[in-house]
Formats: C-alpha cells, sequence, structure tokens
DNA sequence: CGCGCGCTCGGG
DNA sequence: CCGAGCGCGCGA
C-alpha cells in the first residue's frame, strides 16, 4: 500500500489543495487517476503529485484511488514547471496541469482509441439497381480498400449497415491507426545552407547563451536554420519543439514540415480531429514523435530531453495567453530550455522592441540576416499623403495615386491586396487637414472619443479632454473620427471596379479559422482580383500572382490606444509589404497616411529595423512605457453592476496599501472603468498600474487573488496585449 | 407544520 | 466544482 498526494482536477481555488489517497497497487508521479471525491460515490480525476509511504491524514477519511493511467501523463519535469507557474500566476495548480494534456483527455473525447473499419468481404450479393448509395459505396472501397466506417456513414448513410447486413462488407473494430501522415514520405535531403545560415546555426550551437534571437528579413532563409536545427537535436538523440503563431500553420507550412520531418514529427493544428490531436500527444509522449510544432500551447508538450526549442515570429501577440493561467510563451520556453539544458531560439524579421532590447544588452545572442536568400530587393514602399486628397477634393478612401496602381495591376492580370484595420471600438480623431492626433499630454497615447460621456480618454491613465470641434495645430475643422466607416470600403471599390472580382475576409465574413483558410486559398487560386481583409491576410500564406499591396488606413494602427501601436505599425508594414511581388514580378505597395513625416512609416518604408529600434526605445525611455516599466491591469468583472463596484473597490484598497508602502516604484496607480465598459453583459472595471520594480508583482498577485466575490471576477494582467 | 431554495461548508 | 445540510419564508 502506497500513499499518494493528489490534485483534483477542479479549477477552483478552494479545492486547490492536496488530497491525500490510499492507493494498492504502484503508481507513479504525474499519473492522472480516478479518485472519489465529495459526497456519496461521486468521484473525479486528479493528478498524484507525490507518492509516499505514510499519510498524517487520519485513516477513516483516506479512500482508495479506484484506478490510474497505465502512464504518467506529467513528466517530472512538466510538474514542476505547472507548480512554477500555478505559484507564478496565482491560479489553481489544476489548470495549470491541464495545459499539459490535450483536451480531448478531459472532455472524454478522445477516450475511444478504437474504430471500426469497413472493407469488402468479397462476397457477393445482389444489390437492386435502384440502391445507388449502396453500389457506390462498393465501388468507393474497391478503390479506397479500406476506410472508417464512422467517415462512410456519413457520406453514404444507411447503405453501411445495409451491405454489412447482406456480408458484402465487413466491419472490423481495431485500434486506431489515426495517421495524419499517410501518403507523406520523408525527403531526407537537406537543402545546402548559405555561408549565413551554416554561420548562423554554428553560432546557435556553439554559444554559451540559453537564448538566441535570429533578426532576418523576410526571405532571409530562417526556416532552413531552424530546421537545421531541430535536425542536429535529433541527430543527437533529443526533442525539439517549434512554435509558431497560430495562423502561420497553412497547408502549405504543414506539407513543407511533413516532408521534411514525416512521422518523426507532431504537428496540432487546428485541422486535427480529437483523436487525431489526442495521438499525436500520445506519439510525443511515448518518444514516437520527437519534435512537436505548433502554436503557442506546444510550449507545453511532454517531451523528455529538450534539444532546441524555436519561437518562430516572435514578436506575434499570439505568444501571450488570455485565459488563466495568462502565462507568456517566451517565459515557460526558457524555463524548460533551462530545465532541459536547452536552446532557446527566437526569430523575426521585426523583434519586438523588449527582445531586440535583451539581446542588444547581451542577454541573448544575436544574429542578424541582411541578405534575401534569392538577392531580390523588397517592394518599394511609397507613402501616399492623405491631406492632399482631402485638399483635392477627393473624400474616398483611396487616393488617385492607389486608384491608379489598382488599375494597372488588374489590367496587367495580377492580383492586389487590401488592408483595413479591424473596425475596432477605438476612435481617434484625426485632422484631415495636417495629420494631428488628439494624444494624452501624460502617456502620449491617442485619445479615444468615448460617445456616452461626449468626452476624450486616454486608456492609459483615464484623463479625460474636452471634445475638439478647430485643430489645435492648424485651426482647421476637417476633424474626423478614425475607424468609421471602414465597412463602406467595399462598397465604393465595387462601384469603382465593377468587373473586379473582389473577396473580403474579415471577422463579419469568415465563419471562424476554417473560413480564413478557404477564402485565401480561394484567392490564392487567383478566384478574386482583390481581396480586402485585415492584418490577418497578411500571414502565413503566399500569393505567387500579388503584386500590389495598398493600406488604405496606416494611421488607424499608428493611433492605436496602445504603447505598442508604433512598434504593431511597423511590423505591420514590413509584414504586409512581404506579400507583394513574391513570384517575378516586383511588388509595390502603396501605404496611405493623413501622416507622411511620421518616423514610423519613414523607417517602415525604408525597412529599416534599427532605426526604428533606435527612435522607438528613446521614445519608450522617455514615456517610461515597456522595457523600462511594466504596465499592469487588475481586472474586475461582473453582471452585477454594484456587486462589480464593491469588488473593485475591495481590490483597490488592498492595491493601495502596496501602493503607499513602495510609491518609489510606482509610476501609475489608480482605477477606473474599462475602455469597453460592458462586454456579454459584465460590467468591467479596472486599477491600472505601471511600476518600475517588478518584484512588487508579487504583492499585486496577492492582493488580487485575496478578492472573491461569488459572481465577480478578478485577474491580473502584465503588458496586456490590449486594453479594451 | 412542512418543504423549497439559497447560502455555507467540506471533500482525503 | 458539487452535493449535503440547514435556516428561514410561505402556503394549507
Amino acid at each position: 500500500m502506497v500513499f499518494c498526494e493528489v490534485i483534483v482536477d477542479i479549477a477552483h481555488s478552494e479545492v486547490d489543495k492536496i488530497f491525500d489517497y490510499a492507493c494498492d497497487f504502484p503508481v507513479k508521479e504525474g499519473t492522472r487517476v480516478v479518485v472519489p471525491f465529495g459526497f456519496g460515490n461521486s468521484t473525479t480525476t486528479g493528478f498524484v503529485v507525490r507518492v509516499k509511504d505514510s499519510s498524517d491524514c487520519p485513516s477513516e477519511k483516506l479512500k482508495r484511488i479506484y484506478r490510474a493511467d497505465v502512464y504518467a501523463a506529467i513528466n517530472a519535469e512538466c510538474l514542476q514547471l505547472a507548480k512554477k507557474l500555478a505559484a507564478r500566476y496565482r491560479c489553481p495548480l489544476a489548470l495549470c496541469l491541464r495545459l499539459f494534456l490535450p483536451s480531448e483527455m478531459r472532455t472524454g473525447k478522445a477516450s475511444e482509441t478504437y474504430r471500426t473499419y469497413a472493407r469488402l468481404s468479397g462476397a457477393e450479393a445482389e444489390i437492386a439497381p435502384r440502391a445507388k448509395m449502396q453500389l457506390a459505396l462498393i465501388e468507393y472501397l474497391r478503390e479506397k480498400g479500406e476506410e472508417d466506417a464512422a467517415r462512410l456513414r456519413e457520406r453514404f448513410g444507411g447503405a453501411v449497415n445495409a451491405l454489412a447486413e447482406k456480408g458484402v462488407i465487413t466491419l472490423e473494430k481495431r485500434r486506431y491507426l489515426r495517421n495524419p501522415y499517410q501518403g507523406v514520405t520523408q525527403s531526407q535531403q537537406e537543402r545546402t545552407l548559405t555561408p549565413s545560415q551554416a554561420q548562423a546555426v554554428k553560432t546557435v550551437t556553439e554559444t554559451e547563451k540559453t537564448v538566441t534571437l535570429i533578426h532576418g528579413v523576410t526571405g532571409s532563409g530562417k526556416t532552413e536554420i531552424y530546421l537545421t536545427l531541430i535536425a542536429r537535436a535529433l541527430e543527437e538523440g533529443r526533442t525539439a519543439i517549434f512554435l509558431v503563431p497560430e495562423i502561420s500553420l497553412t497547408p502549405q507550412m504543414l506539407a513543407q514540415l511533413r516532408a521534411r520531418f514525416g512521422a518523426q514529427a507532431a504537428i496540432i493544428h487546428s485541422g486535427l480531429s480529437a483523436g487525431e490531436r489526442f495521438d499525436e500527444w500520445q506519439r510525443l509522449r511515448s518518444g514516437e514523435a520527437r519534435i512537436a510544432i505548433g502554436a503557442r500551447s506546444a510550449v507545453f508538450t511532454p517531451l523528455e530531453n529538450i534539444g532546441i526549442i524555436i519561437v518562430d515570429e516572435e514578436h506575434d501577440g499570439s505568444y501571450s495567453s488570455e485565459t488563466s493561467p495568462r502565462y507568456n510563451t517566451f517565459d515557460v520556453a526558457l524555463l524548460r530550455a533551462q530545465y532541459n539544458g536547452a536552446k532557446l531560439v527566437l526569430g523575426s524579421a521585426t523583434p519586438s522592441v523588449e527582445t531586440y532590447r535583451r539581446a542588444k544588452e547581451g542577454e541573448f545572442g544575436l544574429i542578424t540576416l541582411k541578405d534575401r536568400i534569392n538577392a531580390r530587393p523588397m517592394p518599394e514602399v511609397e507613402l501616399v499623403d492623405m491631406r492632399r486628397e482631402v485638399k483635392r477634393g477627393n473624400p474616398s478612401a483611396f487616393s488617385a495615386h492607389l486608384k491608379q496602381r489598382l488599375e494597372a495591376c488588374l489590367e496587367s492580370g495580377n492580383q492586389a491586396i487590401l488592408f483595413l484595420n479591424r473596425r475596432g471600438y477605438s476612435q481617434t480623431v484625426i485632422c484631415r487637414d495636417c495629420g494631428y492626433v488628439a494624444k494624452c499630454k501624460d502617456c502620449d497615447i491617442a485619445l479615444t472619443y468615448h460617445s456616452e460621456e461626449k468626452c476624450l480618454k486616454c486608456h492609459y491613465c483615464g484623463l479625460r479632454y474636452k471634445t475638439l470641434s478647430v485643430c489645435p495645430e492648424c485651426g482647421g475643422v476637417h476633424l474626423g473620427y478614425m475607424g468609421t466607416g471602414t465597412q463602406k470600403i467595399v462598397e465604393e471599390l465595387k462601384k469603382l471596379y465593377p468587373a473586379a472580382r473582389i473577396l473580403r475576409m474579415d471577422v463579419d465574413t469568415t465563419g471562424g479559422k476554417e473560413g480564413h483558410y478557404k477564402i485565401l486559398s480561394r484567392f490564392a487560386k487567383r478566384e478574386a482580383d482583390i481581396l480586402v481583409g485585415t492584418q490577418m491576410v497578411a500571414k502565413g500564406h503566399d500569393f505567387p500572382f500579388v503584386t500590389l499591396v495598398g493600406i488604405l488606413d496606416a494611421d488607424m494602427s499608428l493611433h492605436f490606444p496602445d504603447y505598442r501601436s508604433n512598434e504593431r505599425t511597423f511590423q505591420l508594414v514590413c509584414q504586409v509589404a512581404g506579400r507583394s511581388g513574391r513570384a517575378e514580378e516586383k511588388g509595390e505597395v502603396v501605404l496611405q497616411t493623413y501622416d507622411p513625416e511620421n518616423f514610423i512609416l519613414r523607417f517602415a518604408k525604408e525597412y529599416d529595423y534599427h532605426g526604428f529600434y533606435e527612435r522607438e526605445i528613446t521614445v519608450r525611455a522617455a514615456t517610461m512605457f515597456p522595457p523600462f516599466a511594466k504596465i499592469v491591469r487588475v481586472m474586475v468583472s461582473g453582471e452585477d453592476e454594484k456587486e462589480t463596484l464593491a469588488a473593485l473597490k475591495d481590490v483597490y484598497t488592498k492595491l493601495q496599501t502596496v501602493y503607499c508602502s513602495h510609491a518609489d516604484d510606482f509610476l501609475f496607480f489608480n482605477r477606473m472603468h474599462a475602455p469597453v465598459k460592458r462586454i456579454q453583459k459584465k460590467f468591467r472595471y479596472q486599477v491600472l498600474m505601471r511600476l518600475t520594480n517588478p518584484e512588487i508583482l508579487k504583492e499585486i498577485y496577492d492582493a488580487a487573488t485575496a478578492v472573491k466575490y461569488k459572481n465577480v471576477l478578478v485577474y491580473v494582467e502584465e503588458n496586456p496585449v490590449n486594453l479594451s
């Protein structure tokens, strides 16, 4: 008899504690178990976090573990990591343990590892000629040989059972053979690296530093470096994790990865069925597959002996979790790299300012790839001054220049992409005569118009300003709100080019992720001439016939009320430009703005990351934004406004004691409405802080987690990706 | 007086 | 989280 410390798989702080159980069979730490818990004979799953040979718990209370998985789902490293995350983000351990399992395992969707397969039995039977489905099914199986019965039932309905009864087909229940790699042959051939690629590989493998940033322009061959590094790790008998932004696991990317690594790699992407995801996880856990490829959550893959972790497009916003625990993928990857003695490689054409600074300061290694593999220049970016268009009496969203280029593009039979910023909640005031944008005097953040209060507000400090009717800069009266009327653009476009085939991609027109792929692949197949969409369009897909990219409202991104708006804009322009002129033809980019002198746009036009960085880091230092300070938001939200306000008051009071005892470490401290006051019936309030000393974070978490109201959610966000 | 619902408590 | 236990409010 052994005794086990168990964490029950219930994500609630009230039960986030160790319960002792007896166990009459041997069990390993990290194993998922079923235990009696609560009243009557109710049970729950849990995780063994420690095995011991005695328990302090009075024996009349002790119960026995009913059953356990045959393997430990969570290995020692992951168990330790889960504990660290739970402590760091103050969330129940169960929630952190869940990160390491495929969700299918909890919901039970993947528990059936058996499937029924159908094939022709060889026996003949008379089939009525009108039984079209049955005949078609026979024909199908004659060709295919064997197929999953469930899938056949979807297609041929009752014909499956009918033929099985007649004995024409046999149904056989077998252990799963879910294999997303059917028909994939691994091509061992390793492409020869260019000298700079080879040097990069050498640098990463030989450096003492755990983390290396590879800063390489689009097309500089980062991917080949990653793949070589992964191959090296495998040769050493180690494993690898390759993280990519969610959106970039396109069918092309998948094909490329499969061709290179075959079944050695487990690629976790949204197209997998529940069962397939589970199987891929099992293959990784058991060591059958040694490369985990996927979005943010793949950082939790239960691999042993990791040799390398790669975070591609390091700057991408999808690497920070927006649900509890609100972890940052890089931080988790670093912990795993340190535990395993692995290398951690970050790659980007436009690294985040925070990352680049750490590299420049010497904390991370830095590799810069200046040249594109094919030596093709980046497309030329042209800035169009929209103020002039207004003066010329052109009120449309399209400048004369863009119209002209668009016509030329369509005429030559090429495709164009037009980028629109997402029609957000934020309404920024802009002077259409001079490009002036109202900003907060303390924060240098664009002000946002709030219609219900008829005022302008700063989302970072809550300061209110009167609305403007006259531009304080030029005295002009053509003040407008950005971000309105963007939906009209497609209409306008249709009027301008009635003959052009236009595809629109945004939240309204696409149903989920699959919808995106459909639209993108239709465009790639040249089923349309113009694609109108948000930044999402810019990621992943290759469109060889696109020679023109238009950015219609660069200002919206530039003046988004976020301290990262400069960075985002620079990234957006570089990324978007990479979509133009991929094939033989040279591409061009037309960027419309009310502020053509803006330094961010100037640097972006020249693809001058260093220039951008030097300028931006000075701004951040002057305004004391990250990486020179940390923005912390404690969000308080609930359906009952009174209760929510009471919770806010409570949170605020507790935080105030922290603030009072460390006032020097705070640049800002205040409570306020969240910029969006209500989402999904919930009232939203926040305490916003800016810290110069990250040590204070712990106390903030303590204060925030101490407040518990029945129907009010309280959570802490660090440098939130959006402040809505 | 009886039970129904909402709140509190405990779970090994 | 979930069910048990219990207190108080209302209907016959």
